[in-house]
DNA sequence: TATTTTATGTCAAGCGGTTGACATATGAAA
DNA sequence: TTTCATATGTCAACCGCTTGACATAAAATA
C-alpha cells in the first residue's frame, strides 16, 4: 500500500490536519512540529497524492497541448517552450498529436475535458469541434481561428509573406511561385499567401499534400512544368528543403538560377540548413504569449488582452537567395 | 457548477448507480435505460470526471515521458510515436523536457509520482535520481542505464558505430575522427564510440558541448587543426550537419576530400539533408518496444522480457560519403 | 490577572465517482 | 408454482486530501 498523509501523521505523532497544514503552509505551525512532519515524510518516502488534491481543489494544474505532431520542428520547438514556461508556472502538459485529423482532435479534446485540464492550447487544423465550446474552458489557439471567442496567437503572417516575396523581387526574381500545404484556409497563415498574391503580378500557388516523399515528386513536377521559375516562396522550411533537393537533382543552381525562401526558421532548420534564407517566426514569443493569455483566462475567467496577436517576424538572409 | 453524474441521474430519472453502470458497462442494464441515460448525458453535455475516477481506481492512465527536449528531431519523433501508441492504448502522456539537467529531471519525476502516473519512460541523461526507486513504479529507460532494475530499450549502438566506421573505411578514409556530445558515459551510445575505437587504428574522439553555435566553432577548430581528416563519424545528424557547414565554409569538398556520416536518420534529417549518409535508428520500434515493456510492467507488476533490448539499425548511404 | 496570539487536536463533510451488499420486481424457464 | 436470470433501486463506504468549525492549552501581551 502506498504511504498516505495519515501514515505520516502517525509517525510524526501529530494529527492529519497538522500534516496537511505543514504541506500547505496554512494556519499556525511551530518549527518543531514542522520538522517532525518533514522528517516523517522523508522517513516514509511520502509523496502527496495530487489526484486527491486536484479533486478537492477543482484545479489540476494540467494544460492540454494539441499539435499536429511534435516531430515537426516548428511544433517541436513550440511545444518545448510552452512546456518549459508552463512548468515554471507549476503547470503540467498533456501532449496530444492530432496528426491534423478531426476525429483524433475531437477525441483528444474530450479526453482533456474529462481530465479536468485547467486550459487548452490548440495548434491543430480543425474547426467545428463542439468540445471547444465547453463552458468557460480556457482555450488559446495558435495560428488558427477556432471560434469567435477563442483568442488567436501567431506571427505577423502578412508581413512574413511580404518580406519573403519582396526579398525575392529585390533579388531580381521575375517568375515567383508559391508552394504551400493544404487546409490552410481558416488559418492566419493564409495571409502569407495573400501577401504573395498582392505583390506578384501573376501569382501561382501550388497546394501540396503532406504525403511525405510525394512532396519531392510534386515539386519536381512543378519545376519541370515551369522551367521559367526563378523564385520559390515555400510555406515552410521543409517545403523549401524539398525544393532545394529537387533543384540539386535537376541541376538547377541555387541561388543563381533559382532562389528559394522558406518559412519558420526553427533552430532545427538553422542547424540542418544554415544556408536557407527564411522567415523566422518568433516561436518563443508565440509560446510565451499564448501561455500568458491562457493564464489570464484561467485566473480571471475571461480574456483581458486583444483577441488576436500577431508577433513580428524576421527575414534571415542566407545563401539560397 | 459543472454537471455531475448525479445530475445525469436526475434528468434520466434513474439512480446514480445506474448511470455509473451505463458508463462502465457493468451489471444488468436494459437498452431502454441505457438510452435514457445517454440522452441525459448528451442533453446536459456531461463529461465524467476522470480525476474522481482515478482517485477511486488508483489508476490514472497517465504515462510520464521525460526527454531532454522534444525540439530535437530524434526525441521529437520518438515522443510522437510514444504518444500515439499510448493514446491508442488509452494512456495519456505528460511531457517533460528536462534539458538534461539533473535538478529538473528530479523535479519532474517527483511531480509525476505525485500525479500517480502509471509508469514513466525516461530518455534523459541523469543517474542517481532516488525517485526512480519509488516502490514498484514501472519505468523504462531509452538508451540510458538508470538502475539495475530498470529495463533499457535502444538500438544496436555497437552495430551502428561499426556500420558507420566500416563504411567510411570502405570508402577509403584513412584518417577518421569521431565527434560526440558530452555525458554519454552511462549510455549505450558509448558503444558507438567503442565500435569506432575498435575499428580505427588511432582513434580520436572529440567531445563537444551542446552550446548551440559553439558546435560549429568547435568543429571548425578541429578541422583546421587536423587537415588530414578525411572522414568524420558524428554522433548525431545535427553534429554531422555542423560538419557539413564547416566543410562548406572551409571549401572542403564533400565527399571528395571529406566524408561525413551522421547518426539517427530521423524524418527531419531526411527532409532537410537528404544527401547525408547516416545510421538510421529504428525510432518507431524503439517507441513500440518501450511502451510494450512498460505496459508489461504495469499489468504484471514485473518485467517478463529481457532487461536490455537492442534493435537493429540501418546504414543509409547518400552523397556525403 | 485578563486577554490575545500561537499551536495543535478532533471531527465531519466534501470533492465526484465506484462498488459491494442487499432489496425488490419483473418476465421467463423449469 | 417455483426458480432463476434480468433489471433497477437504495445505501453506505471508500479513494486521499482539504477545510471549516470548534475545542483546548500554553505562551505572550496588556
Amino acid at each position: 500500500m502506498k504511504v498516505k498523509l495519515e501514515d505520516v501523521a502517525k509517525v510524526a505523532g501529530v494529527s492529519p490536519t497538522t500534516v496537511s497544514r505543514v504541506l500547505n503552509n496554512r494556519g499556525y505551525i511551530s518549527e518543531q512540529t514542522k520538522e517532525k512532519v518533514q522528517n516523517a515524510i522523508k522517513e516514509l518516502n511520502y509523496y502527496p497524492n495530487d489526484v486527491a488534491r486536484s479533486l478537492f481543489k477543482k484545479r489540476t494544474n494540467f494544460i492540454g497541448l494539441i499539435v499536429p505532431t511534435v516531430s515537426n520542428p516548428f511544433f517541436g520547438e513550440l511545444s518545448l517552450y510552452i512546456e518549459n514556461i508552463c512548468s515554471s508556472l507549476g503547470y503540467k502538459i498533456i501532449l496530444c498529436n492530432s496528426s491534423g485529423q478531426l476525429e483524433k482532435e475531437k477525441a483528444y479534446s474530450t479526453m482533456l475535458i474529462r481530465h479536468q485540464v485547467d486550459g487548452i492550447i490548440v495548434c491543430s487544423y480543425n474547426r467545428g469541434i463542439d468540445t471547444y465550446k465547453y463552458p468557460k474552458l480556457p482555450i488559446v489557439a495558435i495560428d488558427h481561428y477556432l471560434a469567435p471567442t477563442i483568442p488567436v496567437v501567431g506571427s505577423d503572417n502578412y508581413m512574413g509573406g511580404k518580406l519573403a516575396v519582396q526579398h525575392l523581387i529585390d533579388r531580381g526574381c521575375r517568375s515567383i511561385i508559391h508552394i504551400n500545404g493544404p487546409l490552410e484556409l481558416e488559418t492566419p497563415a493564409q495571409y502569407r499567401r495573400k501577401a504573395y498574391e498582392d505583390l506578384v503580378e501573376n501569382p501561382i500557388t501550388y497546394e501540396i499534400q503532406f504525403d511525405d516523399e510525394d512532396i519531392v515528386l510534386s515539386i519536381r513536377k512543378i519545376l519541370v512544368e515551369r522551367p521559367e521559375t526563378d523564385g520559390i516562396f515555400a510555406s515552410d522550411d521543409l517545403m523549401a528543403a524539398a525544393c532545394l533537393q529537387v533543384a540539386r537533382e535537376l541541376n538547377i543552381r541555387v541561388p543563381e538560377q533559382l532562389k528559394v525562401i522558406g518559412y519558420d526558421g526553427t533552430k532545427t532548420t538553422r542547424s540542418f540548413l544554415p544556408q536557407l534564407t527564411t522567415i523566422k517566426q518568433p516561436i518563443e514569443e508565440i509560446a510565451k504569449t499564448s501561455v500568458e493569455k491562457l493564464m489570464d483566462m484561467i485566473d480571471n475567467s475571461e480574456l483581458t488582452g486583444p483577441y488576436e496577436t500577431a508577433l513580428p517576424v524576421q527575414l534571415l538572409i542566407n545563401e539560397t537567395t
